[in-house]
DNA sequence: GTTTTGAATTTTGTATACAATATGTAATTC
DNA sequence: GAATTACATATTGTATACAAAATTCAAAAC
């Protein structure tokens, strides 16, 4: 960690450990090894075991007391249907949104909508974060908490947005906004649980790309 | 922390700390001190760090880098609305429950059923929990893990089952037997979150009773 | 050949030590 | 007298040290 970082180095090494497990350097079952961390960012222990607790906290590793943290072993079907909750609960923010959102609201949601459209590449992700933000400004302090620890864990709202997801997503953006604009909040939850759900089997084919699941040695 | 402990000393230290939160103890925007729990507790601030880890992730802890951790200063709404979540996602898992559960699951749901009603103090909050993680199996393992989180987070599943409280969570269960056991899956549904909306207005209850939420000095 | 047992080694968990930042207090300036 | 600055103190963050448990591997027993 050679940067003159002054606190917070939990965070990174969290960051780093996640990257890798999620793009397939580290398998399920894998043992995550602390001096191995240690070494490979030159940092000591006491941050790292911060780290691995904050990983646990999130499902990405099995942490059992004497024995060290493993990679926990994610199936197809936990990514799916963790996809399938975050849509649980942003379709209800979805429907609260189409009730609550002002007009002026929804045109700045529309305009985002619109850059989106007319992005290219990192912007993607960047733009999807502020449209899903909008919305869930219409959401309870504590139904955005639980969105921020439902997006963080597990592997959600990391894929990169291959052309393929885009064009799906802007599709999923577009409904959403139709409903929300006609103020039907059924539709919004239905089109919010949709988009979801289209994310979950995106992000799972993402990690099937990257050699996730399972090691085949 | 006196006994002869192995491993897994943050974990207590985490049911110590969130002990004297809930019990109001620990106020909200208060300043939580290391040393003083080291002091207390007598241990060192390595596992201690660990445990404000965790119940920042949990909530109940603001911790920001350099400047430490801070009772998290949690509304009477926050309660409420993470108790709505909870049934947000209890309602979906009942849904389930009423389609998937074999009939002699349902039995033995009822038998259970009919323990809590019979039970006294202690008991009730065992087979309380009994009750939910039997309907629980139904759901997927990400649900039941995201069920886990939710019941550990913030105040739930923690308040002493009160002469009032008992008699209200027996009249929500028996509503939501009936509606599996009528395999009415919306019924379920509306039942459970209804009995869970009823068990958050009784834990915020709980919460003043104990002179929780603000600091009257 | 397989299983069991028992040290040697590795790795985790906790404690302590040290460095850097934040906080509190008092003196100084306007 | 209020605000600001400089210094002293306290507290956090990270590194290192040490103790205990778990893993490994080899020798011995069956």
């Amino acid at each position: 960690m050679s940067a003159g970082r002054r606190g917070g180095l939990a965070d990174e090494i969290v960051a780093y450990v996640r990257g890798r497990i999620l793009a397939g350097d580290m398998k399920p079952g894998e043992k995550v090894d602390q001096d191995a961390i240690a070494e490979a960012l030159d940092v000591s222990r006491s941050p790292i075991r911060e780290a691995l607790v904050i990983l646990g906290q999130e499902g990405l590793l099995d942490v059992t007391p004497r024995r060290g943290a493993f990679v926990a072993s994610i199936t197809r079907e936990d990514v799916i249907d963790h996809y399938e909750l975050f849509g649980l609960v942003s379709g209800r923010v979805a429907a609260l949104a189409a009730e609550r959102l002002s007009d002026s609201e929804i045109s700045e949601l529309r305009l985002i909508h619109e850059r989106f459209e007319a992005a290219t590449g990192e912007d993607h992700s960047k733009l999807n974060n502020e449209f899903h933000r909008l919305i869930n400004t219409a959401a309870s302090r504590r139904t955005r908490w639980l969105l921020r620890h439902l997006e963080r864990s597990i592997p959600a709202g990391f894929y990169a947005f291959t052309p393929g997801w885009t064009e799906q997503a802007h599709t999923g953006h577009d409904e959403i906004i139709d409903a929300i604009t006609r103020r039907d909040a059924d539709g919004a939850r239905r089109a919010m649980e949709e988009h979801l759900h289209a994310a979950g089997v995106a992000a799972a084919d993402a990690l099937t790309e990257r050699g996730f699941w399972q090691d085949a040695s």
